[in-house]
RNA sequence: GCUCCUAUCGUCUAGCGGCCUAGGACACCGCCCUCUCACGGCGGCGACACGGGUUCAAAUCCCGUUAGGAGUGCCA
């Protein structure tokens, strides 16, 4: 394979974030487009904080979006030894020193300094390692580093911005500019696609990607080229906040959104399709992809318009489709997973699959998330309830309404044809008999059998729930009314 | 503070010197369709942050201002 290699290097620190979800999907993009490979490694050196189960979630959201890769996932700290190596070899070359200065001392000492950071304290003391020490990288005091970035262009840092950072902690562990540039340059990366935040560290990366490229364990690996995707940003313009803002992938699947909805919602932010409609199947995406078209300014993250393109996704799919994707709320007992923490408005032995022989279409086209079909028919499976306001406004306090309920009770009870176009005759004629168009003599009756003045169409729901069932509702709605 | 990034309708964006009295989408508002709610159709509202240049011509190029944002850890 001789096409660019791009990799999604997430830190297992939760769940899947949809800014991550946001990244990955750029560099699958960018991989599937352009005869790519993409790599999954799973960025897991600070080992407090990684957990196993947050890999796995990463892993199986991934799955759930499509967004396959074709090599790994490896972990970095799988690769201990050859960062060690790499320190090595950057300690022979000079370009670390030992360091004892804790990051309290330094913090302390440095605190009316202009420049801030480290000070560079230890640079020329010479000092021994050992278990106390950190290994900090010496940085050059003048020049450039150029940054050449595919969205933004080349992106030059003055060298004397840069502190002499820590590479090794004083415990061994390494950490994530010199472990990110290893298994980049050993992994052959040619691209490095992720989210703006990081492109100020980009520098101190290249610094020790040709730091090494003089050391025969490494070798000249050319200096990758960056994309850095914009932020993905609140309402308040702030980078999306894990506390404040609802941003993990599981939670919109817990909702109901459609896994390709979501990736076609995640691809325009920050870049759109030069070719049709803002929706389209991924392979359109897959094709049109560059990173010169990505946007270079913060992508509001509109769950307004994430909703609209749900929406529109659950209405394109097949009866067929919408059944299945809309089973975890329908029977989660036989779904291979149900939404967390959901159950299921009626009790499972109720449920009566057929009822959406009829409905399921109707009500398709009435859901944007799949968590909302539940309460859409819920009153097919169980006795509705209606709030008293409803109840006092819509029939109690209205003579009309009662007399068209007390009247298709008499219709339904001497035998009246039950089909859905029979029904709408009916209730037409009541309500005009007794003054009221069918805008009005409907509401009690949807009332009175769903418990809501909202819903699917209710002349198929009312034949559907079949006339024994209507009749009761109806009864029980007009004698709590006298 | 310092470094870097960014700046077109409320939001996401198209625009890469003349096709722009700035196009589309979401949201919002009206009308139509209609048994409710949706869907759908039609229409409306609504933007080039500001100031200098360059040019015959600038939303588009340059500089500055202002405003946002990110980074500034022995986190990633």
């Amino acid at each position: 394979m001789t096409g660019p290699r791009v990799r999604f290097a997430p830190s297992p620190t939760g769940y899947f974030h949809v800014g991550s979800a946001r990244t990955s999907l750029f560099n699958y993009l960018f991989a599937r487009g352009h005869g790519g490979t993409f790599i999954l490694r799973i960025e897991d050196t600070d080992a407090s904080r990684g957990r196993q189960e947050w890999t796995d979630g990463i892993i199986s959201a991934m799955n759930w979006l499509g967004l396959t890769y074709d090599e790994g996932p490896t972990f970095q700290s799988h690769n201990a030894p050859r960062h060690a190596q790499a320190a090595e070899a950057l300690w022979a070359a000079g370009h670390l020193y030992a360091c004892d200065c804790t990051s309290e001392v330094v913090q302390e000492r440095t605190k009316g300094n202009p420049i801030p950071g480290y000070d560079g304290r230890c640079r020329d003391r010479q000092l021994e390692r050992g278990p106390t020490t950190a290994l900090r990288f010496r940085v050059p005091d003048e020049g450039s580093v150029i940054v050449r970035d595919q969205i933004r262009g080349d992106i030059e840092f003055q060298l004397a911005n840069y502190e002499d950072f820590v590479v090794l902690r004083s415990n061994g562990g390494v950490l994530y500019p010199l472990a990110n540039a290893v298994d980049d340059r050993d992994a052959k990366m040619t691209h490095i696609i992720r989210g703006e935040d990081l492109l100020p560290t980009t520098p101190k990366q290249i610094l020790m990607w040709e730091a090494l490229s003089s050391s025969p364990d490494f070798g000249d690996v050319p200096v990758p080229l960056y994309a850095h995707l914009p932020l993905l940003v609140n309402e308040q313009r702030k980078k999306l906040s894990k506390r404040k803002d609802p941003v993990s992938v599981e939670s919109y699947r817990d909702e109901g959104y459609l896994p390709q909805a979501l990736v076609n919602f995640f691809s325009l932010c920050g870049w759109s399709p030069r070719e049709g409609d803002e929706i389209q199947p991924i392979e359109n995406f897959i094709a049109q992809f560059e990173l010169s078209d990505v946007t270079h300014s913060p992508a509001f993250f509109d769950m307004a318009k994430m909703r609209h393109i749900n929406g529109e996704y659950v209405r394109r799919l097949s009866v067929e489709e919408f059944l299945a994707a809309a089973q975890p709320w329908l029977q989660p007992e036989l779904s291979e997973w149900r939404p967390t923490d959901y159950e299921t408005p009626w009790a499972p032995e109720d449920f009566r699959p057929e009822v959406l022989d009829v409905m399921a279409p109707l009500v398709q086209e009435r859901v944007t998330v799949l968590s909302e079909v539940p309460a859409m028919v819920g009153f097919f499976f169980r006795r509705p309830e209606m709030s008293d306001g409803d109840f006092t406004k819509t029939i109690a306090s209205n003579e009309g309404a009662k007399a068209v309920l007390a009247d298709v009770i008499a219709a339904a009870q001497s035998g009246t044809n039950w089909t859905s176009d029979a029904l709408h005759a009916l209730v037409a004629q009541i309500g005009e008999n007794h003054g009221m168009n069918l805008r009005k003599s409907q509401a009690p009756v949807r009332l009175a059998v769903t418990g809501a003045l909202v819903g699917p169409p209710l002349f198929e729901s009312l034949e559907v729930l079949g006339r024994d069932e209507v009749v009761l509702r109806l009864t029980a709605a007009l004698e709590r009314a006298r």
